[in-house]
DNA sequence: CATCTGACGACCG
DNA sequence: GCGGTCGCCAGAT
């Protein structure tokens, strides 16, 4: 499966904002859900540009595994973005895909 | 081909 | 708010 249409979004994704795998994954229409989303970034190769940090759990809860986890706290803190106690502050941060191309039939 | 696993999230206690 | 279970699905074994 190709997860270039993730990796696209989640360049979209202003700097200092974040979203959630579950909205990524509604927003891309995946079948999976959050799931699957979150399947999308653990493939997400390295050294591409993807702001994979600004992807975090619901309510914005890191809930990748060490050492990422601290990686992305400082990465997320680095472009403005407040962390408290391995938690993004989303209801400040949250960022919504905007509009565009949306698909109309999921995958499959 | 059968199982297990996991960068999720909704539910329940 | 926290921990355990369940459903989902693609990849790895």
């Amino acid at each position: 499966m190709s997860w270039d249409p993730v990796y696209k979004l989640v360049k979209q994704i202003p700097r200092g904002r974040v979203i959630t795998y579950g909205a990524l994954a509604k927003a891309l229409q995946l079948r999976g859900g959050a799931r699957t989303a979150g399947r999308a970034l653990a493939a997400t190769p390295s050294g591409r540009g993807i702001p994979w940090h600004r992807v975090v759990g619901e309510r914005g809860k890191l809930l990748i595994p060490e050492p990422y986890a601290s990686l992305q706290r400082k990465l997320l803190e680095s472009e403005g973005v407040k962390i408290v106690e391995f938690r993004v502050d989303f209801a400040k941060h949250g960022w919504v895909p905007t509009r565009r191309g949306k698909p109309k039939h999921r995958k499959k």
